[in-house]
DNA sequence: CTGCCTTCGTGAATTATTTCACGACAATTG
DNA sequence: CAATTGTCGTGAAATAATTCACGAAGGCAG
């Protein structure tokens, strides 16, 4: 039940998005929601949406739903919305720059504390009140960072990952194309444009009219 | 074997990316590939590339490998890399100029045709080439397309959702925290970056070192 | 307070995806 | 040309995820 051991990944995958989509509901008042109105309006199937609660106990109640202030509360233990998770910004390209000005504090845990950039045009500026660190000090300022966002040239992609990694990163979220290489211990999740943008075309000329959404 | 009717989602998923690594590697002239090596270097599991590519039918030969440029040649066949498709780019924040700036049409069948924002001042600029039209001007000049990406503010998301789909648009990559609601024949990616990065925490923290990946 | 109505929680069925493991065949070596 | 090696293609098993469908519990109306 509670043990956070036997949460199926594609569970974990979609607790973020119950969790904003409460806040949303909590900040409009609403103090009551059914799966069925979760499922509307998040697109997930209403019976997946009551398996995904239903690993962390009995949330809701029969022929009432879900409590909204309860289940928020309860989500953000879960999520450790307390804990704030630091994250460092490799690379203030445009995708860079986009991640810094996004404010990724409000219904959020994580937040870009540090970036660094090749560019010394670049070294020295506040981008979205985040400091920019010169590449070669990246091994300076990472002390209590856990997580990196990866947003390099392709050519740069191995070689500063094993920076990281030296550096005590082990965790990070790569939106280079390249297959980074870590050890067993580092998770990397890929976010790859240009294969997603070539996927989504290839779902519609191939398979018209089925699920879809990811 | 052939048809493109019973190839699994997970399957159509990953062709881009074989597909990429494919043409990386006749660039650097290698002729012969196994599954093994496409392994290595993809972090995608031998068993299932092979499974994979068998869904084409056998496209390799047993103690060789796969022959690179007929692969490639098969490949690009199946993802219509001939064919181009045009795809619309809504929103030119940070985020917008990142895709305008990347060059798609390498190793890519897709290509930003236009731009559009709602911003006075962005509206005539041309932005990595791309022509950039006010967004009031949507039904204008989207004749030919049929693919957006979608990167403006969460309040406008469903709003100019609706209007795309009004102009013809059937697919739509969604970088928006929204949820958008579309009709049936319509295909939506969700990408929220928000929620990758809160899940790539959420799984450090829980799952010590299991697969990660996605 | 009664009875109808809603909606959860979940066992079981279904569907999807991955992985194992091995036979068959081609390439290569000596 | 025989023996060895490498690697595919795939049946079958395993694992993962979704969906069905219904009993139980509680809300709500009259």
């Amino acid at each position: 039940m509670l043990s956070q051991n036997k949460i199926p990944q594609a569970t974990a995958k979609r607790l973020p998005l119950y969790y904003r989509f409460l806040n949303n509901l909590h900040i409009q008042g609403k103090s009551r929601v059914s799966s069925k109105e979760l499922s509307d309006a998040i697109k997930v199937d209403s019976a997946t949406i009551r398996r995904d609660f239903s690993y962390f106990g009995a949330l809701g109640k029969k022929g009432y739903g879900y409590n909204v202030e309860y289940l928020l509360g309860f989500f953000r233990k879960t999520l450790d919305q307390d804990e704030n998770t630091p994250v460092a910004l490799i690379g203030v390209g445009n995708l860079g720059t986009a991640f810094l000005n996004y404010n990724f504090t409000k219904n959020n845990n994580t937040k870009i504390e540090i970036a660094f950039d090749a560019d010394a045009d670049k070294v020295g500026k506040e981008i979205g009140d985040i400091q920019v660190h010169h590449i070669n000090d990246l091994e300076k300022h990472l002390e209590h960072i856990e997580v990196a966002i990866l947003t390099v040239p392709l050519s740069e992609a191995q070689n500063i990952t094993d920076r990281l990694i030296q550096a005590g990163v082990n965790g990070i979220l790569n939106f280079t194309p390249a297959r980074i290489t870590v050890p067993e211990n580092v998770r990397v999740h890929h976010i790859d444009l240009a294969v997603e943008l070539q996927s989504l075309a290839y779902f519609m000329k191939h398979y018209p009219l089925e699920n879809s959404d990811e």
